[in-house]
DNA sequence: GATGAATGAGCCTTCATTCAT
DNA sequence: GATGAATGAAGGCTCATTCAT
């Protein structure tokens, strides 16, 4: 297998920057937007001065790729930690992928990313890009896999894999989207663990009655 | 008879121009947030002058909340055709909703709003508050409507009705802020119809297998 | 005597169209300066529409001039009806056309004039050299006259005349830059007639009450 | 000894800025009024950018009020180097307050501060206002005490001193008034110290040589 | 002649970026 | 390495001016 002959697009360089300052940016980032961004906030936030920023990121948009990277990562590693042994059943294995999601990235800050990403995809199509390719490729094939091999087991019925994989993230997805966006305004705080127990429970069961109703996992 | 030779410098069209503004703002606003938003932009799209916006609009964040505002209305026309005549079953309301959703605004300009809002959430929490409060609280009291009838009737499992109006419309939702982030990205665009069969079937049979599977609708 | 051969600088053209509008104009510039005017306002105050400002003046900067020009005349016309018969003593003459500078001017809305052109002078210099040359030179020569007259029959000292006419104008024109500036500020208008009334009583009699304190400071 | 090759872009002047920015803004002000005052120019003057004004002043109107407050505190400064001793004369003391007046006001870039207020005073009133209440009214203070002293001890007529006050700065102010509207149009500037010698005299003195006509005009 | 609608040019203000210490 | 000070390059907004009716 050939070594890729370009450069990657994404070095790894920046990586082993202060933490603060990707901290910082990366609530920034995510509160504001890129553009209403302020690097003097950022400085702030960081307890750092506006022109230190400049010793570690050339200039502001590479202190955002830096800081989607390294978010990137930082999930990935998350979501590593949760051994997908294929030992066990697909439906078992599907229930432990959302529940890693749920605890490790929906409730850390981490969970800024998805609507950061979403907000800026057309200023900045490169990070976009590179978002869909690292984390949405991956995502789809983790998830599209545990499908197949619960279709292929017989544990689940014959789904259209290619938008199933997308349905059953969804209501994930979009309870860190609203944290992030309508959290203020709502009596109490979305409740992520029974938000994923009502998901598993439709997703599993469906809405329809049956009378052979299958027990809660 | 004779054209004129001269084109005149512009039109008058006081009538139309809201409209037309309302509609270039939209997709700007959409396109690169609030802030990297720049007049100038809006004006060539809608072919006016830049000072032309301020004949109609205070300033940039009164013409910001004229679109939002004018594209939640827009909306509610678009989805207030569907009658919901509460004589059919809870599932049919159900899915003549979601399919409303998908084609009347799913596939229309107006699908860029909810990804607007999000963005700009944290910056603009009054918009945002109007949003959930016009747009969330009533598609929470529609969608939590009909999922209870139908339990009441005996359509529906008794389900955790405050969770599963969420999880009924996020896929359509991320579908949507899908096509306003990562379209460009993917070989074919994301097909709604088979999407909103996928979720649908998804939603009232569940994953697992069950013997006496329903029929797809 | 041949005819000036170069066209006058200031034509007399303007002074025909709307007396509306040179008020209007006059009471604007006046309160708040050439640039800070706004064409709108001074149309609405006249009560037409910016546009037709435009049928009449060919801009801003002419309307401004065709002001001056047409305050200036107006205050000379005012001041020529006080008819300076030189049969009274120089005393009386002075006292007639201080009391008309008061009354006719001063408690006027031409009063604004002086403020006007003093506040645009360094921007408009020929506005001002204008003014400076009708009024001012004009005034000097009328006043510098009735000294010189007093001092020659004997009714007045041999005083400084070159610098005493402006003193003997000043406490008036100041007088209406204070109620075009102050005014607000003070519990009780200026009382144009008491002034006038110190001013004349320390002008003739002086301070001191010695009449043989001849000594310069 | 090297010459260093290159000018550095700018100097780093944190302590010196403040008074240089104040004075070029000082000068403009007068110049043009505030509305017309660009500060791209004030800053020009100054020697530094336009930005930079931004660092020591939140904006234009910020920037002119210290020009005022500014002014006027120099102003204070330097007439209160004038010991006014009450030992001497009242006449001595009046004198002296108009002389420093000239020497110390009227000669200086501080002369355009009253030209500057008044012609804003009604766009910025609460400038006008702190102006009156600070300068004004002290300038009343100082100068009716002088005047009632002197009555007092007989030095001075009794004249009506709520309005003589007035009439005895007023030609030195209008002078300094002059020396920045028409100063450019006259063959010679004005002699402050020979217009202070005639004022001195005629206010001391009176304009008539008869010392017993009290006649009322 | 009058005016509502439109616009070009200009200025204030912000902010990412750079320089000098 | 860190930072206060400075700046150039935008972009929002205003307003005198012009056009079309």
């Amino acid at each position: 297998m050939p070594v890729s002959q370009a450069q990657p697009r994404w070095q790894r360089r920046a990586d082993a920057r202060p933490q603060e300052l990707l901290d910082a940016a990366l609530a920034e980032f995510v509160e504001r937007g890129y553009a209403a961004t302020r690097l003097e906030e950022v400085a702030r936030r960081a307890g750092v001065a506006k022109a230190t920023l400049y010793l570690y990121y050339e200039n502001k948009l590479e202190l955002f790729k830096a800081v989607v990277r390294h978010s990137l990562v930082a999930a990935f590693d998350e979501l590593a930690k949760e051994q997908r042994d294929a030992a066990t059943s697909a439906r078992a294995q599907l229930t432990k992928l959302l529940a890693a999601f749920v605890h490790r990235v929906a409730e850390s800050p981490l969970s800024g990313l998805p609507k950061l990403v979403i907000a800026e995809a057309s200023n900045f199509p490169d990070v976009a890009r590179f978002y869909h390719d690292e984390m949405i490729r991956r995502g789809r094939e983790v998830f599209t896999g545990v499908l197949e091999r619960g279709i292929a087991s017989g544990e689940f019925r014959a789904v259209d894999v290619d938008h199933a994989w997308r349905i059953v993230i969804a209501p994930l997805l979009l309870s860190i989207i609203w944290k992030h966006s309508f959290a203020a305004f709502e009596a109490a705080p979305l409740d992520f663990e029974r938000h994923l127990d009502a998901h598993l429970d439709l997703l599993f069961n469906g809405l329809a009655t049956d009378r052979r109703k299958r027990i809660r996992r």
